[in-house]
DNA sequence: AATGAATGAGGTTTCATTCAT
DNA sequence: CATGAATGAAACCTCATTCAT
């Protein structure tokens, strides 16, 4: 085995087990690999893979963490350009990383979980004030391309949108299990493609979001009482 | 301990477990309860439980169903009075239930994961049709009350909003583990309240797919390229 | 496999895992068995033994406290006879029980340091405070005896003797592995039999401990400085 | 780091790792420190503290060797003097080695059960050789300067001594741990100090076999049986 | 001689579930 | 119906030691 002496080597070494992590996740979405077989399949012993991840846990989120910056790095660049953008070209890139992306709806959920219980505080704050910040850039940025964005809600409006995302995977994509099933009459109206169907509602919550007109077509409260 | 034989008395008992079941779900969020604990705080021994449910998955799902039928149950009331209704009214169901319902969320999130694995699909999609059935009779009550709801409609935007809400509160809730943290720069644009935060956003959404005025606030798609 | 329902019938077992223990203690002292050995020497399962016992090393513990009890047992049965006794009566009980008691020292010693470090506090206090009292009744006993033994120091006697035992026994026993390289002649003083030489060190302890006459055989300290 | 090429150099670097583990047991006397921290603290590679000392145990032993080598040396330099000696000024030596001694009776116990199972035959035989040696020398000055004690008896004495020093280390250090729980009335007996518990336990083994009087002041059997 | 990356054996404990009583 | 004793799979992580550099 080459030992990995450089800088560069680790970093190598660390990717290539996040890369055996994520062929693992994705051969059984269903299941979370045990350290043994990540090592089998990394081609190293189970002691060395603890040298570059302190648990199984922080692999997991390593590997999203990994999926999280290609996409907000793709989402920075897009919305850098001088160009003006519609919805559909800023949510072609979350279709391709999220939507689309094997395994990244899948992972981001496990992970969410993992925040709470699993994952040391400071190592989960960590986590988080990286996003926060990649979030922060793209959210300026994404105010820069919709007047009708009130400044500073940028950010609020892609962490709405990714729960949106997120929540209605969660709903949705379980449906695969059901197979034939699904086509019963009582299930109609689940039987949706989530990829379309998370695009009519990003769009429908930007719509609502970045309101141009005066009224609201949804009255908030009605009449006769106010909460 | 008395014999639970007549049928009510077994639903008593049924329920009675599940009671237990919430206690310690609520006392104890972040963990999962053990069985042991769970024929403990209901007076039972280990094996009784097991006279009532399968597994302990199909305990959580039981309990999430008797909160999603509470919802579902209001909501169809209110929906069902003649009284003209506007967004607040419906959301105040759900603030009720599902935003401040007491580990409405934390169970939703853990069963949407069950789903995919622990329950046997039979259990899961039985429990998916009734869910669909009241939310296919809820969906189309909606339409009744907002004009500006394509037919057909209802269901899908309750969905999306339910989605939402529960993608939200993932994203969201774990920031209570971070303490003062939270009120650090860097962290400023997590720094929300869900509650007032998700009211923000399904309204918007809402306001988005029951689009009354003609022309599109946000355009789907720009001129340069169709994708 | 019979079910240990009664009291009784637990007590049974656990004294079949004990028994297991010992037997593997014996047959290997060099190396403390897993639990996965204990289990299939009592022919259980590992869960079960852990019904029985928290740790593995409060199984050795427990084994200890068996070995002890039945020590003092015999001994306090002893002393409390009208007979007169000598030392070597005594002794007696000691060299069945400890000098030749398959495993006794071994074990003593293990256990001593287990209670340092991981035996939680509380058992080790309990066991302390258990060979506390029965020490407690023995000494006061043995005061009886020995009028030359001046009141309330028989316990310390005790203590002093069972200490001498133990370790002059750590520092002999482990010659049984130097075979034949015992009888070089740099190892001559070494060649001694543990079971004479810790008899005649406790009497010699006694007898000065003891001490009929006036005049003590060794001086506390020399003229020219008192310390 | 410098290359230890001389021999001085070598032994200077061995000394040095030494003092880490020295320093390391004292810091937790309760846990074994692992090799990487004993590299750290020596400020050496794992792997170089390997060049040095054939294993982690065998480290330990050569610290030992280093307390036990200090006590005889000043042993041997005191009882080698003109002057003649009381118990006092014997035990003297011990108290400041042994009873003081930081670490030692703690190490001394680690290593006598080391001696067992983990240190090679060759190595444990050549460290008793090795003591055997000062014993004996130490032994027969002894005899010099204590007449009541029968030729060839003093290193028996001496190892008596050293085995009760150990033993009841054993049985009172670990009252510590107790804190509080040590003044209860059930514990009373176990509630006295090593330091002076040891210096009397000593004497007394010393008053029993220097016996210079004629009549035992203990009989070593009874009438009634011979055994 | 020094380094530190790689190794991999090794054993504890938990807990959902079963089934004899 | 109720009990709770018995089961046993499952997986983590540590750390002494080796050896390529």
């Amino acid at each position: 085995m080459l030992r990995a002496v450089a800088v560069e080597d680790k970093e190598a070494r660390r990717s290539a087990i996040l890369d055996a992590v994520e062929k693992l996740f994705l051969r059984h979405p269903d299941r979370m690999a045990s350290v043994a077989e990540v090592a089998e399949a990394a081609k190293l012993a189970k002691g060395t893979v603890y040298l570059y991840f302190p648990s199984k846990e922080e692999m997991l989120l390593a590997l999203h963490e990994r999926h999280v910056a290609a996409f907000f790095t793709e989402l920075v660049v897009l919305l850098h350009g001088s160009e003006a953008l519609a919805f559909g070209d800023i949510f072609e890139v979350a279709r391709r990383h999220i939507v689309r992306g094997r395994g990244y709806l899948d992972l981001t959920s496990r992970c969410l979980s993992l925040m709470d219980r699993e994952i040391p505080v400071e190592r989960a704050l960590a986590f988080k004030m990286g996003v926060g910040q990649a979030l922060e850039r793209a959210g300026s940025l994404l105010e820069r391309h919709f007047p009708g964005l009130a400044p500073g809600h940028g950010v609020g409006l892609l962490c709405n949108s990714y729960g949106l995302m997120v929540g209605l995977w969660q709903l949705m994509h379980s449906n695969q299990r059901f197979g034939a099933a699904m086509s019963r009459p009582e299930m109609r109206m689940f039987n949706r493609d989530y990829e379309s169907e998370v695009e009519r509602a990003v769009l429908a919550l930007w719509s609502g979001v970045i309101q141009p007109g005066a009224q609201a077509p949804v009255k908030p409260l009605s009449k006769r009482k106010s909460r």
